[in-house]
DNA sequence: AATTTTTCCGCAAAGCTTTCCGCAAAGCTT
DNA sequence: AAGCTTTGCGGAAAGCTTTGCGGAAAAATT
């Protein structure tokens, strides 16, 4: 079984030198002469020496582990984010622990907990929906554990985090769907404690009034960000007395869920009903109309959200904001003109 | 900076008890009394202790991670396996560390040695597309290492694994096919490297024979598994001389890339042209047509591949073979009565 | 030739946990 | 009361690495 891997006691006992010899050795110290520094070398080779990390993270007082906490793992969205997160960590030498609150409050706390417990030295969090309270982001805060958001954000002036441009970007939607001749757009928004729903739902009405459309409150609908609650919330709007000629998904899922509704209803994409969500690349030309859409630059979300760990992780500073920069790519589902 | 977690030590000391006592106490031994457990439980509690992993993983010679490396990241099919095997190395207090091949060779092997040197006890392997040779695999056996393959798998007879019943499901597929009038029945293949091509290739001109359709080299195509690359093995077949009238991608890719150069041809879906492929729950639905598919059942996947490996760990056993059943699931893309 | 400097390497501690021994005191037996 | 067992705890080593300090031998100096 045991000892797979050659340590540092290994190669000593093998030259007969000791270990601290053989460790300054490979570090290039110049208490060590020429000759020994080669053979130590040569033979450290030869056994694949790697220093254990184990050992030198006992030493060190650090794990080179980042915890990771994202509302599932299998969303498109989420996985790509991850994708860019692990890129830059992996640059820094430093590993990724995954978990998933699955939306989960109580799930997201016992997350936090288990990856406190694995050593993590920080922690790179997307909150779940149902988080209202942030007492047990606080207690990281007050432990200085470092801690950055990405698209879901709270505690922002204490808090480092990167987002997306939502006012914007949603006020862009709203504008193009006015452009395009639609007059009675809806919003199919999320949980109100998330800032995303929050933020959308601002650029959303302003850019109805920038429009100077009307802003009715019958088009705006809520839901829990899960399939079913889309498919209902969209077959509410499409029943109304006065239903609307576009919809505004919130992201993907919704947009997608909305998208089967709106077929179900035997209507027409875009002639009937605009749609537009806000998603990434990949999702928004699998289906059918592709989606116009606020491409969300998922990848380097993940990226930033690393960059901002690591200026926590080095020097205590100032927790910082990033917004990210979307484009609106019109596609069929909104483009009457084809 | 520094110390932010208390550890046996600092409570011995608050204490004023053994370090040793202090371990025991908290373990139960019977060696200690009960008020002195009583004490220790709650100033364990009250500091928030919890044992070292670094120290313990040192002390035990085991890290309790396990290496997971996918051909990508961000595809759903890679992701819903990842969160099967994470949910179960998470009951048994394992944690993984995920790492990506980018279907090349050579970031596999690179992947191996760092998931190896950051000490896992050990791999769950999708191997690259690009892999086809096994000598990294093999010095994995010969040091020990336990190891386990999902979907695309080599060395069957020395290593465990797990699979969709490929052979199986492809027959399923062109059977079926035919029992809707389908006759020129196409199948667009992967690299010749990869078991998943060898066993569906198998398994299409199985159901072929058993249907008394005669096997047309002409409507075989192969390719990377890349969006385009699968879309110009459709264009190929699309421009035969004598086209198909039905096509089955190898994977979610492939029958997504073909639908959209179906319908970029002009074909209407199911009726001018058949359209199965092997994916899972999530991207068939989402298309349109739904597409009909053998679903793969990818979460479970990741459960079993999880479980073999814990098998291998705990006790050095013969290598298993697990195969999965799939399911036909008719959806419109092939059901011309519709 | 004697002394100082340089060169090269070993010792030991720290980081944290578990566990085998050992040891003292208390309780028991006869 | 003397000798035994039991009870309850401390010491130390092992697992692996880095690094400050001390020390011996060789080289250089006077």
């Amino acid at each position: 079984m045991g000892n797979r891997h050659t340590s540092l006691k290994d190669l000593a006992r093998e030259l007969k030198v000791s270990i601290s010899t053989v460790s300054r050795a490979l570090k290039d110290h110049p208490d060590i002469s020429r000759e020994m520094k080669e053979k130590v070398k040569q033979l450290a080779l030869a056994r694949k020496y790697s220093p254990n990390p184990l050992a030198m993270g006992l030493l060190k007082q650090e794990t080179r582990m980042i915890g990771v906490i994202v509302p599932d793992l299998v969303t498109h969205f989420y996985a790509s984010i991850i994708a860019g997160i692990e890129s830059f960590a992996k640059e820094k030498g430093y590993f990724i622990l995954l978990a998933s609150s699955n939306e989960s409050y109580e799930k997201e706390k016992e997350s936090i907990e288990n990856l406190l417990k694995a050593r993590v030295e920080g922690l790179i969090i997307c909150m779940s929906q149902e988080t209202r309270e942030t007492s047990h982001f606080k207690s990281l805060l007050a432990e200085n554990i470092p801690l950055v958001f990405f698209d879901r954000v709270c505690l922002q002036d204490q808090v480092s985090s990167v987002t997306a441009d939502n006012t914007d970007a949603s006020k862009k939607i709203t504008r193009h769907f006015a452009e395009q001749g639609y007059r009675r757009i809806a919003f199919i928004s999320g949980p109100e404690q998330l800032n995303i729903s929050r933020e959308r739902l601002a650029g959303y009405i302003a850019g109805l009034e920038s429009c100077q459309l009307p802003v009715d409150a019958d088009l705006i609908e809520q839901c829990n960000l899960s399939h079913d609650s889309a498919r209902q919330a969209m077959n509410r709007l499409l029943n109304l007395p006065n239903p609307p000629d576009a919809v505004f998904g919130i992201n993907d899922t919704v947009a997608f869920a909305a998208m089967k509704e709106i077929k179900r209803h035997q209507l027409q994409i875009p002639n009937d009903m605009g749609l537009v969500g806000f998603t990434d690349e990949f999702h928004a030309t699998v289906v059918d109309p592709p989606l116009t859409s606020i491409t969300h630059p998922t990848y380097e979300m993940g990226v930033e959200a690393a960059r901002l760990f690591f200026d926590q992780l080095n020097s205590k500073q100032s927790p910082k904001t990033v917004t990210l920069k979307t484009r609106l790519v019109v596609r069929e589902s909104s483009d009457k003109a084809r």
